[in-house]
DNA sequence: GCTTGATTACACCGATCTGTGTAATTAAGC
DNA sequence: GCTTAATTACACAGATCGGTGTAATCAAGC
């Protein structure tokens, strides 16, 4: 155990299993599995998470990353919102969201899960809905909803189809309902120039 | 075993099969489960599908419902989605997708799984788009893709806030998007009128 | 050098999983 | 009544699951 190289084993123990789970399936993915791709014996994992409960809570508390705060225009990010879905899309390793798909995956049984999702839901409507304040956009609050619509939307239909193009759909379309809130985008009237 | 109440020992099985994958989740549920609830045994529930795998298939299969023939006006039969989606989500026992639940939950792991998600979602868009051909709609096939986005993205919000009125949010999005590619809608300037 | 705490190996528990083998039972058709 | 096919009960295999108990080992701080 060099001291420099591990600092924390709670973190190296929840960089493994975030992307085990994501990727595999949280039901699908053992604590022997994730021990065991670590490196460290089960012993020692459950020293630090009591139980896997806990880790799966712990690992969908960790992908609550709170939405980016930039300094950028209101409308440029966004409309960047998709552009960094589509590459996440044509990222390869892009299995949805980890929210939606642990909700599906547990369903009621766990309420801690379910809990974790619709905060992170919640935070990121909020976060269109406070640009969309800066747009002086009259009902920010439905039109911020209806942009998470489009968000979760083109993440599922990536999901299953695994094309990233959907996040380009849904740009567009968020363009349109912007543009009919009042707010100037710049190819309003729809695909009238190229592209 | 009365002949008359129980003709095709498949489709009870599917029909079991059905409400506790969909219910509980595929993984979560063992085929012990499924013989038990539906009161045969284990024996017989092989005798009809070779594997779970296979079960699973079929459950998928049989979910694959083709979307309405109607003789209602296209514009009607658009919108009114939008209102089954929202009485499916006020239904108790609604659990989201099962397509896009499964592909979640087997992952890549399951082929055959993937396939059928994918039909459907194909089939679903195209359901639109043919619609839309008939509202004489310059772009139907991105409009299609843009009305599946609102309809997934709805039923995966639902899914983890158990918000039904995320069914009425898309379908508002949805009437601008159909404004905007010229089709007359009632309510288009966006909420003017009451409610 | 000793103490303290973390980590290790490893056996083990009880439960559950998919799937099979087998012999007895049941029901229907002729 | 006999044949045929489906279903039954039931034991069991082999694997995996989450989780625990224990005693040895290891590294760091004082």
């Amino acid at each position: 155990m060099t001291p420099a190289e591990k600092p924390n084993m709670d973190e190296r123990i929840l960089e493994t299993a975030d992307r085990l789970f994501y990727l595999r399936g949280i039901r699908a993915v053992g604590v022997d599995t994730i021990a065991a791709e670590i490196g460290i014996s089960k012993r020692t994992l459950y020293n630090h998470f009591p139980s896997k409960d806990h880790l799966i809570a712990a690992y969908l508390q960790r992908r609550f990353t709170k939405a980016p705060q930039s300094d950028k225009p209101p409308l440029e990010q966004i409309l960047g919102t998709f552009d960094r879905l589509e590459r996440g899309f044509a990222a390869k390793g892009f299995r949805g969201c980890p929210f939606v798909n642990a909700v599906a995956e547990l369903g009621s049984e766990d309420r801690a899960v379910k809990k974790i999702a619709i905060a992170f839901k919640e935070s990121r409507r909020l976060w269109f809905r406070d640009l969309l304040k800066q747009l002086d956009v009259a009902d920010a609050e439905g039109l911020a909803t209806q942009l998470t619509l489009l968000v979760d939307g083109s993440i599922a239909q990536d999901l299953v189809r695994d094309d990233p193009s959907m996040a380009r759909a849904a740009k567009e379309a968020a363009k349109v309902l912007l543009a009919n809130a009042g707010v100037e985008v710049e190819d309003t009237t729809k695909k009238r120039g190229a592209s």
